[in-house]
DNA sequence: ACGAGCGCCTGTCGGC
DNA sequence: TGCCGACAGGCGCTCG
């Protein structure tokens, strides 16, 4: 569930701390529980536990919407899927129903991997390069201007949205902030890559960037009974709003599904590129 | 090189 | 009330 902007306010507050929460950056783990062991993907159970003990947590980075943990002797990167978080409370805290990893903190915290669907996994790798190689730019990224943005786009011929979402075309977005990007960008979800402009790729950068930028200034979206403090769902302009009025022209919203994926959209703000507006 | 279908899981919600 | 299907912020796998 968690995309990029939920992915790196929970970067943030692990690195910063938050409220009564500290840091955990420079501490050192002191062991780790596994309560599910299918949460693990890499390596077997008996070599992660004996590998992690006595590492130190040094930097928390993140790569699209993986969680990198930099210790003094390996990385620890985590994907969080569909219902994962990351939980830093006391060591004598009860243990909660949908935890699945917990790693203790020298003195007295611990890092709690809970994830109720159970999809989320946890690497510990020697390097990051065999999962984050493959792996699309970041939006943010510099070097990712709008005419290598256009270039991308034409060099495949595929419906927009699912390119958008694959991680491997650009790393970050899921369902939620893709719909709110296309809406702002004006641009139909089933629109063909390569009939992309010069200057709709240029507006659809843009919008990228800026939905994203939003998400992250609200600490992300909370949504269902998964809550993470954030408070993006109350600014969405078409995701989760069918029949509803679109922000800009007062149209019902439309709900269809692309690539299995439920998809919100403006009929009339959102028409595919090439399509003459009436 | 695509997209569709399905599996992985648990939980919530709306309709009957 | 209870049951049942639809649906959910993701992704990897097959298959055509």
């Amino acid at each position: 569930m968690p995309e990029l902007p939920e992915v790196e306010t929970i970067r943030r507050n692990l690195r910063q701390g938050w409220g009564e929460t500290p840091s955990i950056l420079g501490r050192r783990i002191d062991g780790a529980r596994l309560l599910w062991e299918r949460s693990l993907a890499e390596p077997g159970p008996a070599e992660f536990l004996k590998r992690i003990s006595g590492q130190t947590i040094t930097e928390i980075g993140r790569r699209g919407k993986f969680l990198v943990f930099s210790l003094s002797d390996d990385w620890l990167l985590i994907h969080l899927r569909m219902s994962g978080d990351i939980l830093i409370e006391p060591s004598n805290a009860p243990v909660g129903p949908h935890y699945r990893a917990v790693f203790e903190l020298e003195p007295d915290y611990r890092m709690v991997f809970n994830d109720a669907r159970k999809f989320g996994r946890i690497w510990l790798l020697q390097q990051p390069q065999s999962l984050l190689g493959r792996l699309g730019p970041e939006p943010f990224d510099e070097d990712l201007d709008s005419a290598t943005f256009h270039r991308m786009l034409n060099s495949a011929c595929r419906r927009l949205k699912p390119a958008l979402t694959d991680q491997s075309f650009l790393a970050g977005l899921g369902n939620i902030y893709t719909d709110e990007a296309l809406n702002r960008a004006r641009l139909h979800p089933l629109t063909l890559t390569n009939r992309i402009s010069p200057v709709e790729a240029c507006r659809l950068l843009a919008s990228i960037r800026e939905t994203l930028e939003d998400g992250i200034r609200r600490n992300g979206t909370s949504i269902d009974w998964v809550y993470r403090g954030g408070d993006f769902q109350n600014y969405l302009r078409v995701y989760g709003r069918k029949g509803q009025a679109c922000p800009e022209c007062g149209t019902q919203i439309e709900r269809i599904v692309v690539g299995q994926r439920g998809t919100y959209y403006c009929p009339k703000c959102q028409v595919p590129a090439g399509e003459i507006r009436i």
